[in-house]
RNA sequence: GUGGAUGUAGCUCAGUGGUAGAGCCCCGGAUUGUGGCUCCGGUGGUCGUGGGUUCGAUCCCCAUCAUCCACCCCA
């Protein structure tokens, strides 16, 4: 038993060495999502557990058994939100968003689901995610497809990631279509293993997706699930499908794509990778026009996604393609030599922000010999040292060291150190 | 939930049934006010945790916790 309090299984810390790659990517979302009109919405983490039972389905595995779910003081059952998109509709049904008007909405946080963790899956996850309400048509699927395709574009992804497409039609069609599965199953159960023999009831569609090769003859017999489309979705997908094209947008149809959440209609696609092992999927959506009247609203169609900020940021780093800019340090680093001169740095330190708002500067604290105080500023990975002796404080001085490129350095008054300084930065 | 691998210094890892090692990092010195390279010295470990076997366990055994990988599932 250890006695050391650690973090909980599968949450992790971010460390400040990690953090500038999350602002970084952060940053990126956020000036995607202006330049698409979409606006942030932010929900707590916690919600009723009705709430996911009633949206991501009773029997899927998510809520069977991977929710963390606990009883609140007073009795009602709560729940650590395990995905964005229930939150999302209960709080812009709450607040009347959705009367009357499309909406179209972006949030990021924290996501939690009791897994087993590995690469790329974890406990405490984050997620994007974007939801457009009360548009049906094909070309607001195209937009959300479009978006992240260029948020892929602009990280420097685009070449690494594969969009894969499906239909899984009306919810009448989809449902029609899984009894004929089941039956097509039922009369060749002696073919199907253990494990398919247990989705049978809990989720058939996913049979389709076995990797065992005593069953794909009869697999690839199986009823098709774009076969069994109704006429709206199929031209919903034709049109989508059409956008697509002209947008320059690839895909690959997967008619074995299924979502995992009971919500799904119509639409649903996956951007997958293969540089990251077993956990492919860095972003998967669709559309779900049932939910919002399933919740107790007017019906209400909606289209979104959600993407893995864990595996994407994974992903950015397998490929090296961190940008240098966002692990840069301090523009300056002030040191003092001499007991005066350390007590005049804290101020002018103070000054040099005052007068030059861009500046990152970091002053030196706890005092230590001059060649250790330069060492330290050389590590910090400023570029300009700038010191502060007794020489510089009698005369008003302070010197401009350049760290990081072949120039000497410069002794010059406060006031044209200022200056200089100015005119260095940016 | 199932299977496999791994836990030794802040990090990456050697190692042996008989008192614990390297490299990097950090600190100091060679150079009373000038970093990166070099050289010298130093700090730092209840060998994941608990139990068992043993004269003696970091090493062998059991349990437990954690990490990683895969299955499953998914972002």
């Amino acid at each position: 038993m250890s006695k050391k309090i650690q973090a909980i299984r599968g949450m992790n810390d971010l460390l400040p060495d990690q953090s500038p790659l999350w602002q970084y990517f952060e940053d990126q979302v956020r000036t995607l999502m202006r330049r698409y009109g979409y606006r942030e919405i932010r929900t707590p983490i916690v919600e009723q557990t009705a709430l996911f039972k009633r949206s991501i389905g009773e029997v899927t595995d998510i809520v069977e058994k991977e929710m963390y779910t606990f009883d609140d003081r007073n009795g009602d059952s709560l729940t650590l939100r395990p995905e964005g998109t229930a939150a999302c509709v209960r709080a812009a049904m709450e607040h009347g968003l959705l009367h009357n008007q499309t909406q179209r909405l972006w949030y990021q946080g924290p996501m939690f689901r009791h897994e087993r963790p590995q690469k790329g899956r974890y406990r405490q996850f984050h997620q994007v995610g974007i939801e457009a309400y009360g548009l049906d048509g094909p070309d607001i699927d195209a937009e959300v497809i479009l978006l992240s395709a260029r948020l892929w574009k602009q990280l420097g992804l685009d070449a690494h990631v594969t969009l894969e497409l499906n239909s899984l039609g009306s919810p009448e069609a989809r449902t029609a279509y899984r009894d004929t599965l089941v039956a097509y199953f039922e009369r060749h159960h002696e073919l199907l293993d253990e494990d398919s023999r247990r989705r049978l009831s809990s989720n058939p569609l996913r049979i389709l997706d076995s990797k065992n090769p005593d069953m794909a003859e009869m697999l690839a017999d199986a009823p098709q699930l774009l076969d069994h489309l109704d006429e709206a979705s199929r031209e919903h997908f034709e049109a989508l499908k059409a956008r697509l094209d002209a947008a320059g947008i690839a895909y690959r149809i997967n008619p074995r794509l299924v979502r995992g959440l009971d919500y799904y209609s119509r639409t649903v696609f996956e951007w997958t990778t293969t540089a990251l092992g077993s956990q492919g999927t860095v972003c998967a959506g669709g559309r779900y026009d049932g939910l919002v009247e399933q919740l107790g609203g007017k019906p209400t169609p909606a289209v979104g996604f959600a993407l893995g900020v864990e595996r994407l940021i994974l992903l950015l780093e397998t490929l090296e393609l961190i940008p240098a800019e966002s692990q840069r340090g301090p523009d300056a680093y002030l040191l003092a030599m001499g007991e005066r001169a350390e007590r005049e740095a804290l101020l002018l330190g103070e000054q040099l922000r005052d007068a030059l708002p861009g500046l990152s500067l970091q002053v030196h604290c706890g005092g230590g010999g001059f060649k250790s105080q330069i060492k330290k500023a050389d590590r910090s990975g400023a570029r300009l040292a700038l010191i502060l002796g007794e020489d510089e404080l009698e005369q008003g001085q302070l010197t401009i060291k350049y760290l990081r490129e072949e120039r000497e350095q410069e002794t010059l008054d406060q006031a044209t150190a200022i200056d200089r300084l100015g005119e260095r930065l940016d």
